[in-house]
DNA sequence: GTTGGCTGAATGGCGATTCAGCCAGATCGA
DNA sequence: TCGATCTGGCTGAATCGCCATTCAGCCAAC
């Protein structure tokens, strides 16, 4: 019986575990395996030229598809399963339910993201060049997995419950990854120190992830380099010019 | 027969039109009607204590309650009807499916959000004033509406085929809004003219839905006008110090 | 001939939508 | 004024389709 990826425990046990939980496989490559670019468009279920023994994975891949078309309540586990080139119950070999597919999905997403996102951060000295790196990274991660970036900019928003709670943790993480940077700068002496590191990552995230929504939503192609050059012009630079009178904190107007 | 609001027609001939058009309720206050505050917790499904003949407005907030609490797909009808206090029946008197319902009340949520915005803006004359303006608004609007922004944060941001597309010509719309001020404020001078305006109006659009975003999953309390401040402080003035070297398109490393 | 891995039809439950009626008030005739 | 009839708004149980999940078997490799 199969279900090795994750550490081989009891149904049960996993189960008892907390909500945050997840299947944790042992390889989590970057930005997700996109291992194919098959179209299964003609709508043979049984492909069987697919390669065998990989299912796992494929499994995975085929979910984040999948879901990224028409959603994770419009996916059912059979069309899931045909994309995988699998047997509907296969998935319940590998995976406790449906949405313990996502989650995993989700969770190898992060954990590669994360990775490889220190590892860049840990050998840049300058606080600004790291931001400059964090929003690179951000936009090419998702630019480069079109499915993916769709499913982190629509699944992962669902109400409370479901993807939110679990995914909640990532989205801390990262934030307070971007704060350390903003922090670190405001120390280095870089960054203005009367603006809070918490609003500043915020500001910078929210930034990046619309830029990623913009082109999710209306397919307009982007360049991830350029793009984040543009947004730190605006979250570091500002939109104001330098040679007129500053939108300051104490001169401003009654209102 | 009901379904009264939206102007007498046919199901047929609604069903017709575009995709993207929706009920169109006559009154449109600024930000949903939030007309009460009664806990239909207990479940009594039968609570005639509510007063009747406001059933159309009563289905809306429901909805949108029942929906911010537990997502569109796991807010069974029937729920929606208990706590707007009508049969499931009802509903279908009023609209054509539960799909449409929420149309309705997040197009009804956009039309009377932007009046005020509108209204706002035409009477400040400063660029600078309108952007605070717009975060000012944006961030009160939400705020003050809880279920209506995590609908807003969540269900919004669904997959393609469904919220999305529709909801797309909103944010279009809002981001236009918001990049005419910009474009407004480089026309006047007090923006730089070296940044683009598109891509301005993201990141200052990004970093209010963050602000919200991060508010409605962590429930951490905010306030409004402060934050509005706090987020132009970084996307009009910068994160940069003034007095160091600034982070120029020229002179940055080729990389 | 035994397994372990996989298959896919069958099961069970849920929930959107429908529709046969119910009822309160309006209208009518005496 | 009073009963009879009518009507439009509303009700909620029943219908029907859609999946998530299960499990009796199948088969290729040992």
């Amino acid at each position: 019986m199969p279900m090795q990826p994750p550490e081989r425990t009891t149904l049960k046990a996993r189960a008892a575990k907390s909500t945050t939980e997840t299947e944790s496989p042992k390889r989590s490559e970057a930005f997700g395996t996109a291992s194919d670019a098959r179209g299964s468009a003609s709508g043979a279920l049984h492909d069987a030229s697919q390669p065998r023994g990989d299912k796992y994975q494929r499994i995975l891949d085929a979910a984040v598809e999948v879901i990224a078309e028409h959603g994770y309540f419009n996916s059912p586990v059979s069309a899931i399963a045909a994309r995988a080139g699998v047997a509907d119950g296969t998935i319940y070999l590998y995976f406790k339910s449906k949405d313990q597919v996502l989650r995993t999905a989700i969770d190898a997403v992060f954990r590669g993201f994360f990775a490889s996102i220190r590892l860049e951060i840990d050998r840049i000295p300058d606080a600004r060049e790291q931001l400059r790196a964090v929003a690179r990274l951000h936009l090419e991660g998702l630019a480069s997995h079109r499915s993916l970036a769709v499913l982190l900019q629509t699944e992962l928003r669902q109400s409370a419950k479901f993807v939110a709670d679990f995914s909640h943790q990532h989205m801390k993480d990262y934030l307070n990854l971007i704060r350390e940077v903003v922090r670190r700068g405001q120390e280095q002496g870089v960054f203005r120190e009367d603006v809070s590191d918490r609003v500043a990552a915020h500001c910078l995230f929210g930034a990046l992830d619309e830029m990623v929504s913009a082109w999710v939503f209306t397919g307009r192609a982007f360049d991830p380099d350029a793009t984040a050059t543009q947004v730190l012009e605006v979250v570091v630079g500002g939109l104001a010019r330098r040679d007129r009178p500053q939108l300051g904190t104490k001169d401003r107007p009654q209102q």
